[in-house]
DNA sequence: GGCTGGATACTTGCATACAAGCTATTCACA
DNA sequence: TGTGAATAGCTTGTATGCAAGTATCCAGCC
């Protein structure tokens, strides 16, 4: 993604972004609205774009290489995800982490999260063969100290957890709150310790699921969720500016 | 609301809309943009606009005597929340009715309001009386035969239930995949038999929660969210154009 | 009669222009 | 030197114009 630097305020080398791949756009008009979306999503995700930091529709339109339209309807639907906060004839700003915010999502995640677990429970035999695959991935971005890599598949492993349960779109609904959390973490970044203990406390959910053992997953997936958020506190003292609340 | 009307198709009088109360809007500059979208999920919600029906953005524009922009941007945030499809060069219809969709709102739905149900247990003195309160308020609605002040206290006590957990923001969670439920329950009604039903279990509800009985609650909770679900095939048949998968 | 081709009207996507409002700086004046 | 008010520069909100693509309908042809 050439636009990934485009958002932090550097001098913009002003090139022009020529519809390329006129051929590639098979069944993907790709908006300028969704591919701005994205590009704020995961900018605020990776702390690319600090909680706080000022977003003018103007600036990003130029950053961007668009007009204020697309930036303005992607802003829109940041609001919604609670992501950007808006005052009208002020302007707008990267939300601010709230730990309650936060706690709430771990409660979301949480019991959804073990009520797949269960649902997947009830299932004779689930196929863990994806799950497997993925925790070796996680192995391997462990050993090559892969954040990124690391992320990716911690999500792609509680997607499936969900896939697996037979309801997918939970996990949406899920990963629209856990954002707020997402942030939290990455601000405790890099901790390769903590990823050897994300991915051990992965494996014995994946065991307890196997084993179909409701118990022991409840208490492991109450004991991941709430991982993140312990670290809470200390985060706040060290980024005081990041948080409100 | 005069605007109401002015969403279902039929020959506009004309009429324009000049800004009404000046004074009123003391802190509330509401944008247009954002009448316009609860203007329009109200209109979905209450199947004044009934799925796959057509939206034109200019259309709209006319009917709410407003601008394309502010349309455009509160049908970008309605497509994020699932209720609107758009097609770029073809047209904006309004998303038809996926009764698994439904059922994954159910399955979000019975797990947080379980989740919620427990963690009010764990208070060893809940405080029930703005429950009791809805309970009343719902026999009225039920003697006047008053559907929409039923179903607005109906989302109070649910509503109630996660403020009284300590997690009011996950009910915003629920609400928004609990849209497409919305849905199928105004297309079952009038059904009064079914609104007695409704408060009984309400009112079950209430006492095990009082009674920190959570098996109890679970079971009732998990019946109660079922409920509407079970009408789906039935009315999929008499509407079959309102339903999609 | 059935089918194909083209023009027309409609759709959404994006860019730009204008309007309204808030903030902060700065300049005038006591 | 302090205070205050006007102004300039920002912000977001809305309206409008243009471009590109698609479906439809009607005429002409086989």
């Amino acid at each position: 993604m050439s636009s990934h630097r485009a958002l932090v305020p550097e001098p913009t080398p002003a090139g022009r972004d020529p519809r390329l791949s006129p051929v590639t756009r098979d069944r993907a008009p790709t908006r300028t609205s969704d591919r701005v979306y994205d590009e704020l999503v995961s900018a605020i995700r990776e702390l690319r774009l600090v909680p706080g930091a000022s977003l003018s529709e103007t600036d990003l339109a130029e950053r961007l290489h668009v007009s204020r339209t697309p930036v303005r309807e992607a802003l829109a639907r940041l609001v919604d995800a609670g992501l950007v906060r808006v005052v009208p004839q002020v302007g707008t700003r990267v939300g601010l982490i709230s730990l309650r915010d936060v706690e709430e999502a771990r409660f979301v995640r949480e019991s959804l999260e073990v009520a797949a677990f269960e649902k997947v429970c009830a299932d004779p035999e689930p196929d863990v063969t994806v799950l497997r695959e993925l925790l070796d991935r996680q192995e391997h971005s462990y050993r090559t100290e892969d954040y990124d890599a690391f992320f990716a598949s911690d999500e792609a492993l509680h997607s499936e957890i969900f896939s697996l349960s037979g309801y997918p779109r939970a996990w949406q609904a899920v990963q629209r709150m856990k954002l707020q959390l997402d942030r939290l973490r990455r601000l405790a970044l890099p901790d390769l310790a903590a990823v050897r203990e994300l991915i051990d406390e992965h494996t014995k959910i994946v065991d307890a699921l196997e084993a179909a053992d409701l118990p022991t997953g409840r208490a492991l997936i109450s004991r991941h969720a709430r991982r993140a958020l312990e670290l809470g506190p200390s985060l706040r003292a060290e980024h005081p500016d990041y948080f409100t609340d």
